[in-house]
RNA sequence: CGGGGCGUGGCGCAGUUGGCUAGCGUACUUGCAUGGGGUGCAAGGGGUCGCGAGUUCGAGUCUCGCCGCUCCGACCA
């Protein structure tokens, strides 16, 4: 249907890149690994920050700003934050450019030399816990709840839009607590919100569960996270949550007195999610025909096309059009009339199919006689023709059930792809031959999961909170083991 | 950092063993018709062929150097 466009089948890399740029939403930039977020795009980001803010500030949480530089002394307080950062930190030396002596445009300026270099943030938990330190005397100040929109730069080698780029926008969460068992509990309310949006706004189903210590925050006690299947087969994490313990609050020296008055050291946690989100939503629910939107997240929910011939037709229709979107706007839907006389109504289908708008409404002569509607879904792309009576509550309920159906069409997907494998040949074929999530055992070592990741490229995506305890051996090894943990390759 | 590919109107590409006025699709502008699944016809605007040097009567095409982008691997949310 579309033109030009790979499927899924033939080349999904190339089919996920394409479906970003033609579907407007993010372009590669001047600027290598950095990607300009298109208006359609950002509009998708928004909607998240929206949900996810609220949802925040609804558990008691408040926004604040933070720098963009960190003074590159403070990576080196906490000892594997900076082992896991400093491979792929933007570092600024000077402050000042001049003009290039033989007239070829500007240099930096050597006299404009900083004592100490900057580094962009690549994260802020060191800029953050320096500044707790002023913030934090008493009990009495904890917990602190601070989140903070912003943009961080991870220096990757390789970049792909929304996935990984080198700069990304997130929202970081840095919380403070008096006890670590207050601390843990902040972290699992996160990673609860986390899901809870995965699955209610996105509509993408999520394994919660911890990091493998391998797979870590670098400088966290314990990682909690989200990870969700993608339609090749490939798992993405979706969202973190840090138990930091007192890493930070040593490092920074952030102390507090408790109610017995004993000076002690703060608990801590952080966690964020990215617009690496954006492109997990692309993957989960996109198709050959170009993006499939949640209703809950599409920039636009409804569109509505006039299908015309003569300008008394049109009339009619944009009066009969704008009936029905105010209506609609009532109910707090987002409608579009494309009114653009350029273009035709097919052509204008095959647009909002691309763009993955949910709901398409078209009115042309024969409905205006009839008194009905022509109302096309995106993600069945089945087609129906509605009477007018009570039009914004059937709209309604069809976008709630694009919203169930689409969850509901990912958890069949995750379920027909997770598969049970006990032994490592099993673990091998089924990796390269099908993919998905492998629920398998692990002896919990280290070396194990590290030897694993060299052979198969599949790592321990998450230790699954729920799992049930079940003694087994481990597929590569054969050493005991306790409970199944999932593997999987990775995004 | 290692290995492939590519730089030609906005975008996507062709351009043969060097040859004449650098072409095609698409997009754009204008007009007429059309309009229930990417509409047709006609006219029009738009290019230092990535940069630099060389070979040659003549270079988009050959040689050398440089720059940039992109894909695949190790790293990562």
């Amino acid at each position: 249907m579309a033109k030009d466009f790979p499927t899924r089948a033939e080349n999904y890399a190339q089919w996920y890149n394409d479906l970003v740029i033609k579907a407007d939403l993010a372009e590669n930039s001047a600027v290598r690994g950095c990607m300009v977020i298109k208006p359609y795009g950002y509009a998708i980001w928004e909607k998240m920050q929206a949900a996810l803010d609220k949802m925040f500030k609804d558990t008691g949480h408040m926004n604040a700003y933070f720098p963009l530089f960190i003074p590159k002394s403070f990576f080196s307080r906490e000892a594997s934050h900076v082992e896991g950062f400093a491979k792929e930190c933007a570092v600024v030396t000077h402050y000042r450019l001049k003009s290039a002596p033989d007239g070829s445009g500007v240099v930096v300026d050597e006299d404009a030399k900083l004592d100490e270099e900057l580094i962009i943030r690549p994260t802020s938990e060191t800029i953050i816990w320096d500044t707790y330190r002023n913030w934090i005397q008493s009990y009495r100040d904890l917990p602190l709840l601070i989140n903070q929109w912003a943009n961080v730069v991870r220096w990757e080698m390789r970049t792909r839009l929304f996935l990984r780029t080198t700069e990304f926008l997130w929202q970081e969460g840095h919380t403070a607590h008096a006890t670590s068992q207050e601390a843990i509990e902040e972290t699992e309310i996160i990673l609860g919100i986390y899901a809870d949006f995965a699955e209610k706004w996105m509509a993408i189903p999520v394994l919660k569960g911890f990091k493998s210590p391998n797979e870590r925050f670098a400088g966290a006690v314990e990682t909690y996270c989200i990870e969700a299947l993608m339609q090749d087969g490939k798992a993405l994490q979706a969202g973190t949550s840090h138990f930091l313990g007192q890493n930070f609050a040593k490092a920074f020296d952030v102390k507090f007195l408790n109610r017995n008055n004993e000076l002690d050291y703060v608990w801590a946690t952080s966690w964020g999610v990215s617009t690496r989100l954006v492109g997990g939503l692309i993957m989960a629910h996109s198709d050959d025909n170009g993006l499939v939107l949640p209703p809950k997240l599409a920039p636009i929910q409804v569109v509505i096309i006039p299908i015309y011939k003569k300008p008394e037709q049109f009339a009619a229709i944009a009066d009969k059009a704008a009936q029905i979107k105010t209506a609609l706007e009532k109910k707090g839907i987002s409608v579009k009339f494309d009114d653009r006389d350029s273009f035709t109504p097919g052509w204008k289908f095959n647009e909002y199919e691309f763009k993955g708008v949910p709901v398409r409404l078209a009115i042309g002569p024969r409905d205006l006689e009839n008194d009905t509607v022509e109302v096309a879904r995106r993600d069945t792309l089945e087609k129906a023709v509605y009477q007018m009576t009570d039009i914004e509550n059937k709209v309604a309920n069809l976008l709630d059930n694009i919203q169930e159906n689409m969850y509901q069409k990912a958890l069949a997907f995750r379920e027909n792809n997770t598969h049970q494998v006990d032994t490592w040949e099993e673990f091998c074929n089924t990796l390269e031959n099908k993919g998905g999530f492998l629920l398998a055992h692990w002896d919990g070592t280290s070396e194990t999961e590290q030897i694993i990741k060299e052979e198969t490229k599949a790592t321990i995506r998450v230790i699954p909170l729920d799992a049930k305890p079940e003694a087994g051996k481990c597929i590569y090894t054969g050493h005991p083991s306790k409970q199944r943990v999932v593997f999987a390759r990775a995004y």
